[in-house]
DNA sequence: AAATTTATTTTGAAAGGTCAAAATATATTC
DNA sequence: GAATATATTTTGACCTTTCAAAATAAATTT
């Protein structure tokens, strides 16, 4: 049986989980953040999570959390892709803003047909990275994460690339449009106060004061030129 | 509340049945019929189209049938607008088959948002028909459908071009693809034989026999060159 | 370690959509 | 017009997904 909506949602959330706490050691996702991160009642994402078990999908532990078997995590990974390229798609083919496609992926991810992604995949040139610089999943579920420095790690004073925004918040995505962080921006960092708790930077001659939390929601890549 | 995919199919059932029987007369469609076109049990159709009353979408006279209301009607066209541009997008752009878009367009009417369709329209450059040579509802939710001749009626001898095949069957598209009878395709009508119930049409230098029941699923205009 | 707070699970109920099968209308045939 | 056939509706049940609220477990504080 085809696996509905909700299932792909939930598989998606877990594998995102996992990922984000850069974790070779497998670690147990707690269900109170997957039920946030899935905007249900704590309850509901317990419910689910035992039919998943049932469909060997996941591995559940009681008041102790989640985690994906590989049968989940290779689904996970297909469903990851489908909105990575439909994302790439909507931007490149269809002209939309990189800030906005997010939630037209949330829907069509589960719509599109395999033979329908892969034809995108094909025409976009085999992308690695979505708009926001996210790893595009391969068609066997292979993800394949680069590490990146962020804002608030990298050298203060070289100039860098902006290459991956963590971070999915339509008012957030507005706020770096708007100032001309997109990636691929070429980026100075002019300064990094700890104490003020900002970096300034420096994009399009404009100079942009930027609050730790969001520095570290942008990674970017040191640069010679 | 915005309705379900469902919903959507349900009123979209309802209105390709009424726009079937060719009536200004709005005539009620039977429960057997809506039952059949949807794949589900007669009782289900019931159950479904007394919820749609109450939603003011259609009209329902128990043991008669259901009628769209003039809400119902818009949505519908809507629902139809969505499927028939994203078929063509699927064929134009996606560069899929003709013969094989019509399930894709299925799941992805009920997830495409409004923008993205009619980002989608502007880059066909507003199409007035579909793949199959089906007319396009405008944004508004109106309808215009051309009367045709078909190849039961046309005149014989004449060139004609095929301009609208009525019948999404996978099967029956692949027949047509095979004998090269897409939508634009010039035709000469050879002969027509009623007892032996079929036509004899030539395509492409290749001679073609079609029973009646086929020739009149494919319309035509005539063409004098 | 007992008390309290926080996280998780359980329980019961609900909404949306579906089917199987029984009940009832309507249409058709004789 | 009674008998039969066909179409429609009703009833009771089920599955999936959800919530509210009570119950319980685990973690934290004192």
């Amino acid at each position: 049986m085809l696996p509905s909506s909700t299932v792909e949602n939930y598989l998606k959330a877990i594998y995102q989980a996992q990922v984000a706490q850069d974790d070779e050691e497998r670690r147990l996702i707690p269900m109170g953040q997957l039920a946030t991160a899935l905007q249900v009642v704590p309850g509901t994402a317990t419910t689910m999570v035992k039919t998943l078990a049932e469909s060997g999908l996941v591995d559940y532990e009681p008041y102790s959390g989640v985690r994906l078997t590989p049968a989940g995590q290779k689904l996970a990974a297909l469903v990851l892709r489908r909105h990575r390229l439909m994302e790439l798609f909507l931007v490149k083919v269809i002209g939309m803003n990189w800030t906005e496609v997010h939630d037209e992926a949330e829907r069509l991810e589960h719509a599109a047909s395999d033979r329908l992604i892969d034809r995108i995949d094909e025409m976009l040139g085999r992308p690695k990275v979505d708009p926001h610089g996210d790893p595009i999943p391969n068609q066997e579920g292979t993800l394949i994460t680069q590490e990146y420095q962020t804002l608030l790690t990298c050298l203060v004073g070289g100039p860098v690339v902006l290459t991956r925004v963590i971070d999915q918040d339509r008012k957030f995505l507005h706020f770096l449009e708007k100032n001309n962080l997109r990636p691929g921006q070429k980026i100075f960092v002019e300064a990094r106060d700890a104490i003020a708790d900002h970096v300034i930077i420096r994009s399009n001659d404009r100079q942009i004061m930027i609050g730790m939390r969001a520095a570290a929601k942008l990674q970017v890549v040191s640069t010679n030129s």
